[in-house]
DNA sequence: TATATTACTGACCGCCCAGTCATTTACTCG
DNA sequence: CGAGTAAATGACTGGGCGGTCAGTAATATA
């Protein structure tokens, strides 16, 4: 982590680059083994320096962990924002961008290990939880329903309720951050998330595509599949 | 959770009750906080017993978390299994019907909070995470895959990769759970999972109709939205 | 080179909690 | 009812880890 140590002194002093260092080492714990599980000696041992000067930095573990969520995050939204605005073209065209870009840089990165992170702690921490919800999530969720109402109004996609919509194409994405960052090591066949994240796409092509019967109950012509809508039957 | 508490007992032997009620106690609380932020003196305050007496029946706190996981997950995929071998009719009413008894049986119960469980801790506990991919995970994908298979046979469904639509069928049924596990408290209008699901089957149905091309890349018509596969772009 | 400053260290402290066990209480059986 | 057994208790302990701080080593200044 150290760049150079230089000649044969024990440390040198490197005050700029430490938080980003002592950051980058928590998350990767935080994500691998948890917020709990994680020693502060171990983050500090794996950003090269004591216990002792991760709290020059950082006030208590509870600290690191929000500074850690902010400045990951941080990047992320904006980019998003920025991109949908920035767009000219069909709404798919867009949604492929977006799924493009946050793989490339959010899902195949280090940051990927946020969600993970996030789901796992936020009950722990509600104030994080709040905070991420305010500025990642609920930003995240508009910023995808933008994009299906848009393509509702163009005519490109069918009319379907926006909201519920936007977590059917945002789940599969979160839900291969947190399979990569889980599971993935006792899989046969790993997932390749290109060939996953295409098969999304094209799934939602074909399901969003207007002319084949609109929203939940309705079916065009007389097929086999008779849909039983979930909110007719009896409850638990 | 004590039944009748006979006359002013301090305490009754019920050996039989214990073990059951104690991973009662620590399914909750392990889904609410977390592994390591449970202590075992809440949970066996929570099923009425002291802490000691945790101890006559699990031999340690990671046992006890085994023994949760097995014993809830036991009856879970048996169930489904029976459900798929027994089926006459539509693939799609099969995966409805799937779905739905999934939703009741284990979604909508406090079986539901496993998995995130699971997502959370499988990094800290291998041999449980193992454990629990083989006895779940696999068995649950394979049941999936499967109904995609036959479904796709009598050209019910068009021809797709059926690892990766096992994915996208699920994705949005685990991450309804994690979801409400842990962000719902935070959201406005929470997310009602009956429509939540009916919209899923329905964009599902939709997306899986034969006649809308094959697999991901191809379209049928010149639409407006072209797809461009990840495949192809260079990697980060 | 001498002095002042400060980034950094690592031994130390106290709390917390998993795990123990001697004792107490409830039940069983003759 | 009384003796024997098994279930349950709760005070206790030991280790681990978050957090502290007096001291040390690197750098700045002159």
């Amino acid at each position: 982590m150290n760049s150079q140590p230089k000649h044969d002194r024990r440390w040198t002093r490197r005050k700029e680059a430490r938080p980003a260092e002592l950051m980058s080492a928590a998350l990767d714990l935080f994500v691998e083994r948890g917020y709990a599980a994680t020693r502060l000696d171990e983050i500090a041992a794996r950003a090269g320096v004591s216990k002792g000067t991760l709290y020059l930095y950082f006030s208590s573990k509870e600290e690191l962990f929000k500074a850690v969520i902010r400045s990951g995050i941080v990047p992320l939204i904006e980019r998003g924002e920025r991109l949908v605005d920035g767009h000219r073209g069909s709404s798919f065209e867009l949604l492929q961008e977006i799924v493009h870009t946050w793989w490339e840089s959010i899902g195949d990165t280090k940051l990927g290990g946020i969600p993970k992170l996030m789901f796992s702690e936020c009950r722990n921490f509600p104030e994080i939880g709040r905070f991420y919800y305010e500025e990642v999530i609920s930003r995240g969720h508009q910023l995808v329903q933008a994009v299906l109402e848009k393509g509702m109004k163009s005519g490109e996609f069918r009319r379907i309720d926006a909201n519920y919509a936007m977590r059917m194409i945002l789940a599969p994405l979160v839900y291969l951050l947190l399979w990569r960052h889980s599971f993935d090591f006792c899989d046969g066949k790993p997932v390749h998330p290109e060939k996953y994240l295409d098969q999304h796409l094209d799934l939602l092509v074909h399901g969003l595509k207007p002319g084949a019967g609109q929203g939940s109950g309705e079916k065009k012509r007389g097929e086999t599949a008779k849909i039983i809508s979930m909110e007719k039957r009896g409850r638990r």
